[in-house]
DNA sequence: AACACATGCAACCGCCACCGG
DNA sequence: TCCGGTGGCGGTTGCATGTGT
C-alpha cells in the first residue's frame, strides 16, 4: 500500500489516528510547538540537514501533524528516497535523515502500532538470539513493525530482565546446550582446543531455537533459510547476557572455581575453560577486536580468526560486557541476506516469554540462582565477591522487584499481552509448570549435576521454601549453597 | 498534593556502505 | 581510483508519562 492508498488512509484519518497513538503525549503538538521549535530552532550538525541547508535553519524536534501531512503528501506525490529533495521541494524544514526516519518509523502505510504480539515477541527473541542487534533485518521478519520498535522493545527488555536477574535466553535451552556440549565434548575430548571443538563439523547440537522457524518453511511464502544454530552458542548467549554482567566479578570466580574443581563438571576436568569460552572471556581483558573475532561454532570452513584463544570471547548478538560497556554485536553468522518474508507466524511450543522461565518463590529463575549459585560457591572464603553484587544490589532489587509469596502468584495476573513485567512471567510459568516437566527436570538435573559434589560441603538446610515451585527437588535445592539461599531470604 | 524516580518511545547522532560521476 | 552524495543502521538521548512514596 502506497501513495495512492496512502491517500484514502490519511484522508480517512490515518494521521489522527497516528496523532492519537503516538503523540497523545505531545499537546504541544497543534500550535504548542516544543521549546525547540520555539525558542531556539536547533542548528543542526550538517551531517542531517546541516543546521542551514542553503541557508534554512532546519527544524529539530518533534515533528507536528502539519509536517506529517506535507511529508505524506510529497512521499505521495514524488514516492520514497531521495529525501534530501523533501526540503526543497515541500518546503519542509526537515533534514531528509529525519524525513526518511519520520515516514519509515511512523508515517509508512501498514505499520503496527501499538504492543507486540506474543508472537511477534517470540519472534523478536529467537531473531536476536540469531542476528544480534540487527534491528533492521529484524524488522524484515516482523512486517509492520520498524527496527526502532524493535530495538526499543528490546532495550527495553533487557533492562528488564536485568532488573530481574533473568537471563535473556530460556535457561532451558542454555542448559540443554550445556548438556549438549558435554556429551560432545565427552566424545571429542576433553582436551581439544576450543577452536577445535568449535569448529569441529561433527560438534553439532540440536537445533532447539529456531524449530519454530524452520518447521515452516515449506508452509510459508518465503522463510529465509536459517542456520542451524548452536544450541552452546545459546548457552554462552544466555550466560553472557547482560544479566551477567552484573556478575562478572562472580563469573570470574566460577571461572576460577571450575579450573580449580574437576568435580565441577565431572568428566571434564580442566577442560571447561575450553568448553566455556565465556569462563575465558572474562579472565582475559577482552578487546572489542577480540569480541568480534568470534565466529560461531558451525563454521564450516576454519576461520583463522579463530586460531587465537582470544577469539573466544563475546557471543554475537551477546551485550556481555566489553570493558564495562555493551558491546554491539555482530551478527549471530555471516547474516544472510534477507529479503522481506511475507511470514505468517506460527504458534510454538517454545514461548519463552509467554510462561517465562522457572522461577523460585524468591523470584530468582533457576539459572539466575544457578549463576549465582556458581558465583557464591566458586569464591573460597577469601575470595568472596564484595557484597554489593550479591547481597546487595542484586537481592534487594530482585526482593523489591520480584518476590513472589504463593499468594501473590495466585494473585499475580498470567501475562495477556506483551507488557507484562518478567514479575508476571514467573507466575505464569508456575501456573503452567504442569506442561513443563521435562524442561524442570533437564533444570534439576542440570543444576544437580553441576552443583554437585562439589558444593555439597556448604549445604545449607534451608529448604522452608518450597523449591518444588520452580522446578527443583529438594535434593538440588539442598544442593545450592547457604550462601544463596541466605541472600534470597528476607 | 507534591515530589522523585522509573519507564517507554520518538528523535537525533555518528558511522558506514553503496552508488554514480 | 577517488570523491561526494545518499540512505541505512545501531546506539544514544531527551522528554512525556506513569508509578510509587
Amino acid at each position: 500500500m502506497y501513495p495512492w492508498e496512502l491517500e484514502c488512509k490519511y484522508e480517512q484519518g490515518f494521521v489522527c489516528d497516528y496523532k492519537e497513538m503516538s503523540h497523545t503525549k505531545n499537546q504541544r503538538e497543534d500550535g504548542m510547538l516544543s521549546k525547540d521549535q520555539t525558542e531556539s530552532p536547533l542548528i543542526d550538525d550538517g551531517n542531517c540537514g546541516g543546521g542551514a541547508a542553503g541557508g534554512v535553519v532546519l527544524k529539530k524536534g518533534p515533528w507536528t501533524s502539519a509536517e506529517d501531512a506535507i511529508l505524506i503528501d510529497y512521499v505521495k506525490k514524488h514516492g520514497e528516497g531521495n529525501w534530501n529533495a523533501v526540503q526543497k521541494h515541500s518546503g519542509l524544514f526537515r533534514c531528509g535523515k529525519s524525513c526518511r526516519l519520520r515516514w519509515a518509523n511512523h508515517l509508512r502505510p501498514n505499520l503496527k502500532k501499538g504492543a507486540f504480539t506474543q508472537e511477534e515477541e517470540q519472534l523478536i527473541i529467537e531473531l536476536h538470539a540469531k542476528m544480534g542487534n540487527k534491528w533492521a533485518r529484524m524488522a524484515a521478519y516482523l512486517p509492520g513493525r520498524t527496527d526502532n520498535e524493535i530495538k526499543n522493545y528490546w532495550n527495553t527488555r533487557i533492562k528488564r530482565r536485568q532488573r530481574a536477574g533473568l537471563p535473556l535466553y530460556p535457561p532451558e535451552v542454555s542448559l540443554q546446550a550445556l548438556q549438549e556440549s558435554h556429551s560432545t565434548s565427552a566424545v571429542n575430548g576433553g582436551g581439544k582446543a576450543p577452536h577445535d571443538i568449535l569448529q569441529n563439523n561433527s560438534y553439532e547440537i540440536p537445533d532447539v531455537i529456531f524449530d519454530s522457524l524452520k518447521a515452516n518453511q515449506n508452509v510459508l511464502p518465503y522463510v529465509p533459510e536459517l542456520p542451524v544454530m548452536s544450541a552452546s552458542s545459546m548457552l554462552m548467549k544466555g550466560l553472557g547476557s547482560s544479566q551477567y554482567c552484573s556478575f562478572m566479578r562472580p563469573t570470574i570466580h566460577c571461572q576460577k572455581h571450575l579450573q580449580e574443581s574437576p568435580a565441577f563438571f565431572p568428566g571434564y576436568t580442566g577442560a571447561v575453560k575450553d568448553e566455556c569460552p565465556l569462563f575465558e572471556q572474562f579472565q582475559d581483558d577482552m578487546s572489542d577486536k577480540a569480541a568480534r573475532s568470534f565466529r560461531w561454532s558451525f563454521s564450516i570452513e576454519p576461520d583463522p580468526a579463530m586460531e587465537t584463544s582470544q577469539s573466544f570471547g563475546v557471543f554475537p548478538g551477546s551485550h556481555a560486557l566489553s570493558k564495562g560497556n555493551f558491546s554491539a554485536s555482530e551478527p549471530a553468522l555471516e547474516a544472510v541476506k534477507l529479503e522481506l518474508p511475507s511470514l505468517q507466524y506460527p504458534e510454538t511450543e517454545l514461548e519463552w516469554e509467554n510462561r517465562g522461565e522457572p522461577l523460585s518463590p524468591m523470584g530468582h529463575s533457576a539459572t539466575s540462582l544457578f549463576s549465582e549459585c556458581i558465583s557464591a560457591s566458586g569464591s573460597s572464603l577469601d575470595e568472596r565477591p564484595p557484597a554489593e553484587t550479591f547481597t546487595e544490589s542484586h537481592v534487594k532489587s530482585e526482593a523489591a522487584d520480584h518476590v513472589l509469596t504463593p499468594e501473590i502468584q495466585k494473585e499475580a495476573p498470567i501475562r495477556l499481552d506483551g507488557r507484562c513485567p518478567d514479575t508476571l512471567l514467573a507466575s505464569n510459568w508456575l501456573e503452567q509448570g504442569s506442561g513443563y516437566d521435562k524442561d524442570q527436570t533437564i533444570m534439576t538435573d542440570a543444576i544437580a549435576t553441576l552443583l554437585g559434589d562439589d558444593l555439597s560441603s556448604d549445604m545449607a538446610a534451608g529448604t522452608s521454601i518450597s523449591s518444588q515451585a520452580w522446578g527443583l527437588d529438594s535434593c538440588a535445592w539442598n544442593n545450592i549453597p547457604a550462601v544463596c539461599q541466605m541472600s534470597e531470604l528476607p
